[in-house]
DNA sequence: GACGTGTTTGAATACGCTTGCAGGGGTGTG
DNA sequence: CACACCCCTGCAAGCGTATTCAAACACGTC
């Protein structure tokens, strides 16, 4: 030591503490001759915060989650907080484990990106104390907060686009059955062709995978299909599916888009504005999402640090993202 | 408590510790009930072993780099370590900050796949005693460690598949030249183009993003270049790149693929085999390389702690990979 | 029963930090 | 000068674990 007490140099580096200047010149001198940096760790071990988030993620085939993270890592950073990413196995079994796993890190919160996490899961770590914050994923236990975007109206809005534009028969293909965001954006787009007097023309599940959209493309647009009973237009539950349904559109069925079949997406990945695809889509306001899951999540955490953690209200927020209307529902008129 | 000292809780939960069946079972079933799990923080706090290995990353755009995190994180959870993953943001004035972040969370080992980390900090890292794995990148200091795929071998084997192809005017479009891994791509490349008797045609930098590699392109290929002065082939030093130079070959310079140019990437990213690209690239084995970096590093890691840690040799692997041969490169003889 | 051997066990200490508490020195007021 | 007051500071008690050391114990043997 150079000086001074072992608690003056803590009080150093602890921000509300009093210190006169003197000694934390002293103690910053010392530090940085002997390299000295407080214990992040042995901090946690006293204070019972870590300053870390964890981050549930299930895959990253889909470039909107590896877009997400980057975003929310940087965010949580610029607040003081570290980004702990865990990715969720989609196994069943293997939930619980990542569960005691993420409560053994004693992270101080939780976002859940991970439409594969089990909804009891949240609940868990809810329970356990941790404030969790589910993000492009909403949940019927509304003790949860949520950040969406506004999945019904961007529905709605392909729905009134392909009904302006002239198309007439639309398909829809569907994610998992067993998410909001999936059921949300198929109301709203039901509910848009409705309004228009429209129906949907027919339907499939791509579970929001590849190889699963792929698939639902062929059984709407393989050669089985008679022309008359084809649509002449998709709307893709989101954007990862909708690339594999162009692909498989166009070069199994030697389909071309959008002259016999209109395709939309959504997420706004960056590869939907790549000139290959050039995807119409709605756009996921991604910045203004991870901000909202931040502060929420920081709010949750700071309330329940000062006060028993259950007077925090969740709240539910959805954005509304505009559609990007790119060459994949512009009918050049001939 | 439930009968027992805390130090013989303890040993129930240490590996090689000497605790009678008895007491075990009696700890195992207090523990249920209390639902006691053991500290992992304050087990480091006493050990110094954090169990936890840091992945330091520069971008998430290549698609390459989440699938390797993705690999690197289940294979490190296999062995009992989990990831921690830190973006190092470009700027270099931050790389500082990044680093004494990673040793503040006392990482016992650390892979580096950012090849915009500069040089000087892994060894800084090292220095401090964690060990370091270079991932998909190499560097001239030979006190690291580090896990490539034979970047000089994959290089030779575009020039041969390009040669034997028939083609006759190749161009190379760079990655960063600051880094080995483009330098020995190039330096392959052009060794097989002189085994054959040709020369590069030309070259371009890409610097490994999407936007230089467009502008690359267009360089290459944009209209200012007359036809007898265009190259027929073009390796791209990574796949990342490759597509965006497809995509402007195609789409802004009007030419088709391979008849007017062939094209080759590096990697093998899910991206290069979809319908829409069918992109002929060498293959990083991705997964092989994820298990020597784990193997390497834990090895550094036990060797490290049971003795002074500068007996463990620093190795470098570079691992080949297959040429894989797509639509790109394959003319259709007419 | 005494003794040696090997296995368990508990007490004590350390890891690096925070924080409540009380004492010490300064200042302003009566 | 005495008093109250406030700002700093050091002391000491933890936080939940691993690990050393010596004591306790079980067991087999002579």
């Amino acid at each position: 030591m150079a000086g001074v007490s072992q608690s003056a140099v803590s009080r150093v580096y602890t921000k509300g503490a009093s210190v006169s200047a003197k000694t934390r010149a002293r103690v910053h001198h010392a530090a940085q001759q002997l390299g000295y940096r407080p214990d992040p760790l042995a901090r946690t071990l006293v204070t019972g915060r870590s300053r870390m988030i964890g981050i549930v993620v299930g895959y990253l085939d889909n470039q909107f989650y590896p877009d997400a993270i980057q975003r929310l890592t940087q965010q949580l950073q610029v607040c003081g907080y570290h980004a702990l990413i865990f990715m969720s196995a989609q196994e069943i079994d293997n939930s619980d484990k990542t569960l005691t796993e993420i409560l053994d890190y004693k992270v101080d919160g939780l976002v859940i990106a991970s439409a594969s996490m089990s909804s009891c899961l949240a609940q868990r770590c809810q329970q356990e104390g941790i404030p969790v914050v589910l993000f492009n994923r909403s949940q019927d236990d509304d003790r949860l907060s949520a950040v969406t975007s506004d999945n019904y109206s961007g529905g709605k809005k392909v729905a009134d686009h392909l009904v302006e534009s002239g198309f007439a028969k639309m398909a829809y293909i569907a994610g998992r059955e067993d998410t909001a965001t999936q059921r949300d954006r198929e109301a709203g787009f039901i509910s848009g062709l409705v309004r228009h007097g429209y129906a949907l023309h027919s339907r499939a599940v791509g579970q929001f995978t590849r190889d699963g959209a792929t698939e639902a493309a062929l059984y709407l647009f393989g050669p089985q299909r008679r022309t008359h009973d084809r649509p002449d237009a998709v709307f893709v539950a989101n954007d990862h599916m909708a690339l594999a349904v162009m692909d498989a559109v166009r070069f199994t069925c030697g389909l071309s888009i959008p002259q016999d079949v209109a395709v939309v997406g959504y997420d706004d990945v960056p590869m939907a504005s790549w000139p290959s695809y050039q995807l119409t889509t709605v756009r996921q306001p991604i910045n203004q999402m991870v901000r909202e899951t931040v502060t929420l999540l920081l709010t949750a955490i700071e309330c329940g640090n000062s006060t028993a953690h259950e007077d925090f209200k969740p709240r539910r927020l959805s954005i509304d993202g505009p559609l990007q209307i790119r060459h994949t529902t512009t009918r050049t008129i001939s």
